[in-house]
DNA sequence: CGGGTGTTTGAATAATGTCAAACCGAGTGG
DNA sequence: CCACTCGGTTTGACATTATTCAAACACCCG
């Protein structure tokens, strides 16, 4: 088992469920840090699907705590994207609890766009993403996915499109997604 | 701004949303270290609510960074709790995100009542939440979690009262909970 | 006895899922 | 250049799940 940081590319992280269903948990993006489990030693606890070609760079989890210990910026570092994950699980959790579908939705881009690209200026960006994915990370069907996707088409709010989101309306989706803008990762 | 180690009670940790739902993140029972945040500048994020009366070890931030690096065995603590946070902020995305309202309640009472005896043994376990904290950690309404929960006493799998959770056919319930024995916290 | 919080009930409605079929565009082999 | 396949998307009709609203109930506490 090791550990991995994405230098490059997409990566869904997901559980298996019962009957076909999974879970999306979240999306890896580059510079994100994988693999880390909190008991080193269980049995790892979700799966990897690779979204678009991806390049990583890998380090075995042995001698890792010595590493940490040795190198407190590093441990700090470390302590930093552990937490800052807890808080995207949790906001994802908020999205996925407490929204319609069509807020959802919305939310989820939004997020993504400002992961993305880490700036709110372009209009369009790469999220290569298929209605399966956002179905899959949102506990939505994909049939209802593409459905509120065409209703947020015919709002003029945005366009998402052969895994390119073109945001219209910046102020109202932001509305209608019920986005904080403290939130901001 | 402070962290604190809950030492007796249960509380409620949750985001504040429009139109008042709110979404109810996690529920901290005695061990628990709350306040952490990957950011220390930031606003914070969620709200808490005792649910019971409480006692908690309170220390401030100041000095918290050094602390920590001057105690190698703490951060390491430290940083087994947040991830730990993070897989449970993950088995709960998974659970509202991809089951039935009954395999949510029935899979939320179920991991409480683990998380509260560390042991399988006990038929009863005193679980002090409304069926109103039930409906905002899982996204539902209290009504539906009202109707769900007879449906449950009806079917023998639980009798779930007064803050106390009664659990009658353990195997059938985990059956339905949709419950991995893998995830055992 | 009265008021408050939490629970239960029922009926009507809205949101989302299911199933099945058609469609669309990109890549592939003839 | 055409026909095919394949993954992904769209559509429509219908079933199910969960919400809403409103009222009654139950229980504890003062």
């Amino acid at each position: 088992m090791e550990l991995y940081n994405l230098l490059d590319g997409w990566i869904a992280l997901y559980r298996f469920e019962q009957q076909g269903r999974r879970q999306i948990l979240d999306f890896a993006l580059p510079g994100s840090f994988i693999g880390f489990e909190p008991d080193f030693s269980r049995a790892l606890l979700h799966g990897a699907e690779c979204i678009t070609d991806v390049s990583v760079c890998v380090f075995p989890k042995s001698g890792f705590h010595e590493l940490m210990e040795s190198h407190p910026p590093l441990s700090r570092r470390l302590l930093y994207l552990i937490s800052r994950d807890k808080m995207i699980a949790q906001d994802h959790l908020t999205n996925v609890g407490s929204r319609s579908a069509q807020a959802r939705i919305a939310h989820l881009l939004l997020s993504l766009h400002i992961r993305a690209t880490q700036t709110d200026g372009t209009r369009e960006t790469s999220i290569p993403l298929t209605q399966n994915h956002i179905a899959d990370a949102l506990g939505l069907t994909t049939v209802y996915v593409s459905q509120t996707l065409k209703r947020l088409r015919e709002q003029n709010l945005l366009i998402f499109k052969a895994g390119k989101l073109e945001i219209l309306e910046p102020d109202a989706l932001a509305d209608i997604a019920e986005f904080d803008h403290l939130l901001l990762v």
